[in-house]
DNA sequence: TCGTGCTGTGTTTTT
DNA sequence: CACAGCACGA
């Protein structure tokens, strides 16, 4: 007999979702992992497994559900409610409303972090710094400590940055991970040995956390027993999505957590590891069986209820061929006589011109555009093709790549509410200071220096005597801050941008485009509740869209999406396009260097294979222009078909070329026609 | 000490 | 191509 509400489950879905829980109590809160291939329904089994603990009594406020983007998790807590109201009724609302743990790693952690900063000494005020603002910090102690004028060169602050992340999130020695990952600043790990430990008392000094302290903080506090059963003891369940593209300082915190993984449940798919860059491990989800004593208990879903059955054909021939493979195949029943087609075009501009007259064809034949999506490795693949949707009309939102944050005067204006926040913020306020004519580095940093040593670092900063050549810039600066704290929330946005817009006419020729944005940000502030709430949540959460509109287009609008890969995890569309499939963009030619590194390509291919439920295309350009040239440049390189696509896999496509060769005139050589791979056999000599 | 313009190098994916 | 570092004039 099953509830009504798992009615709709296969018999494997079902048993993951109620295993350890109500009747089932043999196996009650034992450790558990689901392996969860690709389109087998693991969101929904996981929304029905939370849902699952609600109906039988479990309460929500003690259900950690972490997963890996915002986005996912508001997915999740969306489909929990749908389930719960099935079985309870409207009185539903009010619990799934308590389902408050439900987050990312970062997020839950900058959470915790906060109820238990006085335990660990930490000022709860404390701001959190991106990836840009941790690189510029990384840059001012690789200034200050003289790196940046070696004789030969120093790592750049990304590559330090990078460095640093790894180490701490892989939890291994840095002369390790330099050997490893790093081979060629090995010699320099005496002077990043010092540079981190700048760059650690630089963020201490100044209140700051950035993502990594987020986790290492986190698993610091656990690592102390009685914080850990403290902390560990606010949850019955721990749920985990994505648990192949974890790392080792995750699995440090979960296991702190849940020493013998009590109401633990992760859900992963070993195919579908994609973030090794970011230290994630497959060996997190093959160990953890067996960090358990009895081992936890293993459900595997391998039915595949997203694709057809040639798609799944082609996707499972090219994970076939990965070195090393754990999951089975999936299968499903879905029939169709499509196979996936590959189409060989001459150029990005061609390929660009493909995809259009594809996209407005299945338009036609009545899916929407936001039916189907346009893939890639790079974000910068995409560009040709931008360049097309927008000459023809075409709306679209693109996920991954540059962000909205990342735009300057966007950074400008968040400089101006962080400094406000947090006056000790050093990257904040060399960021803002330097906006000001007749500020350079050296000035601000004195400045800065001289008024984070006081208690009251922004009455301090009123006293100082206006720096030469500031003009009445100094005092509009310093009244500006003076007024934000007075203007109160969201009012002191108002000021800020007031106080700001004349140096943006200053600064940019583009000025009214900015300004548009600027006016948009301040929208999206004032829906947050205050300063820090917004600060906190933009920074862990940024708005991962671009499109070619000023603002995201409505909800209601119809728009294409274009996608990095890595943004494409967990969605699917009925049509799919994958771009540039060749080697070089995938694999990209920056990841050929390791075996691991290319098997992780192949992983990519495969994920971006499996997004497609009814039409799969993947496009090979066969040459490509080069940059660094004037516009009727022709300096161009040839490239061959993704060697993840072997000859062997071919039966599983249809080929074609596009556009239909036209039959060229006798005596003329026919352009498109590539007789000889020079460029391939040039770079083969050195593999 | 600031701002600008020149030159040589590295360069993806994201919380 | 974007960015870092450097030289030069104000």
């Amino acid at each position: 007999m099953n509830p009504a509400h798992l009615e709709t489950l296969n018999e494997r879905q079902r048993s993951a979702v109620v295993h350890g829980i109500g009747s089932d109590a043999e196996n009650v809160n034992r450790p558990l992992l689901i392996i969860a291939g690709a389109g087998s329904g693991k969101t929904n089994t996981l929304a029905h497994r939370v849902a699952h603990l609600i109906v039988n009594g479990v309460d929500p406020r003690r259900i950690l559900l972490m997963t890996f983007s915002r986005r996912a998790a508001s997915e999740m807590s969306r489909r929990v409610e749908r389930i719960c109201r099935k079985v309870l009724g409207n009185d539903a609302g009010v619990l799934t409303d308590a389902l408050t743990w439900a987050g990312t790693f970062h997020g839950i952690g900058a959470r915790i972090l906060r109820d238990y900063a006085y335990e660990i000494g930490l000022d709860p005020g404390f701001t959190i710094h991106d990836r840009e603002d941790s690189a510029d910090l990384m840059n001012l102690m690789r200034h200050d400590l003289g790196l940046s004028k070696m004789e030969s060169r120093f790592p750049t602050k990304g590559t330090c940055l990078a460095i640093y992340s790894r180490t701490v999130n892989s939890e291994t020695p840095l002369g390790e991970v330099l050997r490893q990952a790093y081979p060629w600043c090995a010699t320099w790990e005496k002077e990043l040995k010092a540079l981190f430990s700048a760059y650690v008392e630089a963020k201490q000094a100044q209140n700051v956390l950035d993502y990594d302290d987020l986790l290492l903080y986190w698993a610091q506090t656990v690592g102390d027993p009685e914080l850990a059963a403290e902390i560990g003891g606010r949850f019955d369940h721990v749920l985990v999505d994505e648990y192949q593209d974890t790392n080792r300082l995750q699995s440090s915190i979960l296991m702190a957590m849940k020493p013998g993984g009590c109401g633990l449940t992760v859900v992963g798919d070993d195919a579908q590891s994609i973030y090794s860059f970011r230290a994630a491990t497959i060996r997190n989800i093959l160990d953890f069986p067996a960090s358990f004593d009895p081992p936890a208990d293993i459900i595997t879903l391998d039915r595949n209820y997203r694709s057809t059955q040639p798609i799944l054909a082609a996707a499972n021939g090219v994970i076939d061929l990965a070195r090393e493979r754990f999951t089975k195949n999936l299968w499903t029943e879905r029939q169709s006589e499509d196979r996936p087609r590959l189409v060989t075009v001459r150029d990005e501009a061609e390929q660009a011109n493909y995809i259009v007259e594809q996209i407005l064809e299945n338009r036609e034949r009545g899916l929407t555009l936001k039916d189907q999506a346009v893939l890639f490795r790079t974000s910068s693949h995409s560009g040709p093709l931008e360049i097309e949707l927008t000459r023809r009309n075409i709306p679209f939102v693109k996920f991954g790549g540059l962000k909205f944050l990342d735009a300057a005067h966007v950074k400008d204006l968040l400089a101006a509410l962080r400094f406000a926040q947090n006056p000790r913020d050093k990257v904040a306020g060399f960021r803002l200071m330097q906006l000001l004519p007749g500020v350079g580095p050296q000035t601000a940093s004195k400045i800065l220096d001289a008024i984070a040593a006081d208690p009251h670092p922004l009455a301090a900063l009123a006293e100082i005597p206006p720096p030469p050549r500031t003009g009445d810039d100094w005092g509009k600066f310093v009244d500006m801050l003076s007024e934000m704290g007075r203007g109160g929330w969201p009012g002191e946005i108002e000021i800020a941008r007031l106080w700001y817009e004349p140096h943006l006419d200053r600064l940019h020729d583009d000025a009214e485009t900015r300004k548009a944005d600027l006016l948009q940000l301040g929208q999206i502030a004032s829906g947050y509740g205050s300063r820090e709430r917004f600060l906190t949540e933009l920074t862990l959460d940024p708005p991962d869209a671009t499109s070619d509109q000023a603002g995201v287009p409505l909800l209601d609008e119809d728009y294409l999406i274009l996608s990095t890969i890595h943004s494409a995890k967990g969605q699917e569309w009925k049509s799919v396009f994958m771009l540039n499939c060749v080697d070089g963009c995938i694999p990209s030619d920056l990841s050929v260097g390791t075996t691991a590194e290319i098997e992780e390509e192949r992983r990519l291919l495969y994920v971006a294979m499996t997004r497609a439920k009814d039409s799969l295309h993947l496009t090979v350009p066969q040459r490509f222009f080069t940059y660094g040239q004037n516009a009727q440049g022709d300096r161009h390189v040839y490239a061959a078909r993704t060697r993840f696509i072997p000859a062997t896999l071919l039966q599983f496509f249809e080929t074609a070329t596009w556009p239909v060769a036209q039959p060229s005139a006798p005596g003329t050589r026919d352009a498109r026609q590539i007789r000889l791979d020079v460029g391939a056999r040039m770079r083969g000599m050195w593999n």
